[in-house]
DNA sequence: ACAAATATTGACTATCTGGTCAATCCTTCA
DNA sequence: TGAAGGATTGACCAGATAGTCAATATTTGT
């Protein structure tokens, strides 16, 4: 990361940091009283512009305590994103559509993913530090690798459904449906800035982003569904190859 | 930007910064030399990881140059922005597809994006700064907001051979659709590393991506081709609405 | 050749920043 | 009760960092 902080860092993390669990009931609401403060900072700046000074300050606790219950500027930074990611996971629980028409399900599904990065813009941005830091946290992580995303549940069964029912056509992988849905909808929201230069309008009133969900939504099952008589393309491989 | 920095920068870029064109010969050997060291800096670790003194000592000038030349940080930052769009730009307009079927010529469009970011990864990752930024350099930057994309003339051409050829449908918003194949194709690379740790593969062996493209290929196809006999779904407003 | 303008440089600094130290407070439990 | 261990704190620091100053080198137009 930083030249300096990392012999520093592995030796306080050993030292320090204990062992996830805050034992001591007066610790924890310091903890997520540093967490929430973290997460904003880490969120609004980035990994190199949040300042472990300001976040202290923020959560109205004293620097050391950060210290001493996250190790390390890294530490806490690992323990934000297992936080947001956990946040997240829990958020997309909720969404149950196991009773609905396959159609119908895909578009809510759909439209929900997106309302989650609009209304958590923090994930996506702490996504975006870790990428540019190569994911050296989310690598060394031991809960993120494990969480099972919820979601990909839900479309394999809204798939799955759709197919039986004759709406959906056979073969899509999940894995790339997952990434193709959150593309359309997360990269408008994370590049509204340069796109709003660059098309030289305001791109997050409610009216223009539900219309982005409404054409990620199409997309989605424009490419999902059976179109009687569709023919593909000729020439371009399907993506139901070897995964 | 950071705290610090604002009065004096403002002050210096009054009173350095020659008005963009190196007029001298000696300094655009310089100049370009900084620029290229700026690039790699600033998309390596983002505006608040990149180090001024870094730049310098890469690009094998004082660092009094770069103040001399850009007025400071966020006056670099701005010009590699600048650069690095036009960059990307000059590389579109290289795209002819004028004589081409609109149905593989849509194909090539999109599988020719996603190269772009494989190979200038660069420009995306520092669009992410910016957007961590809130685009203030963007907003600021007086060509950036002027600069035409030429894919947008690409894709308008395609879209209308096509209505014409009754390939595709009527009624795509040309703006919607280069914002989905820019999701589609760049999500994927910059979300690398964190897509990495939850799906647990590697993603960008030459196989990979080519599947990816070829999928994101596939669903913008699917997605402005007219499907004989195609139902769209009952409810889900269309994208053609008022805009 | 010479003055004006620009290019380039080394030395310097005010301030910030992640991190440390040693001490004190507080809770628990034997 | 008392000691053990975590929670919390104020003071402090070494190194880093963007930016500045004043001076020198180089080119250009006349």
């Amino acid at each position: 990361m930083n030249r300096r902080g990392m012999q520093a860092t592995a030796q306080a993390r050993g030292r320090h940091a204990p062992e996830k669990s805050a034992s001591r009931p007066s610790s924890i609401g310091t903890r997520s009283a540093i967490m929430s403060a973290a997460v904003r900072e880490f969120a609004d700046k980035g990994y190199d512009g949040a300042r472990v000074d300001e976040i202290a300050m923020h959560a109205g606790v004293n620097k050391n305590l950060l210290y001493h219950h996250f190790g390390s500027k890294d530490g806490l930074f690992a323990a934000v994103l297992e936080y947001t990611y956990e946040a997240i996971r829990r958020r997309q629980k909720d969404l149950e559509l196991r009773d609905m028409d396959p159609v119908t399900g895909m578009r809510k599904l759909v439209i929900f993913t997106g309302r989650i990065w609009v209304q958590l813009p923090e994930f996506q941005r702490l996504l975006h530090s870790e990428n540019l830091h190569e994911g050296e946290h989310v690598r060394r992580s031991k809960s993120i690798p494990r969480m099972y995303n919820p979601l990909l549940d839900t479309i394999r069964d809204l798939l799955d459904r759709g197919v039986k029912s004759g709406q959906f056509r056979q073969g899509i992988d999940v894995i790339d449906l997952y990434v193709s849905i959150t593309a359309l909808t997360a990269h408008y929201i994370t590049n509204r800035y340069t796109f709003e230069a660059i098309f030289g309008k305001r791109l997050m009133t409610p009216r223009r982003i539900q219309q982005r969900l409404d054409h990620a939504a199409d997309m989605i099952l424009r490419y999902v569904q059976n179109g009687p008589g569709h023919v593909d393309a000729a020439e371009g491989p399907m993506p139901m190859a070897g995964r």
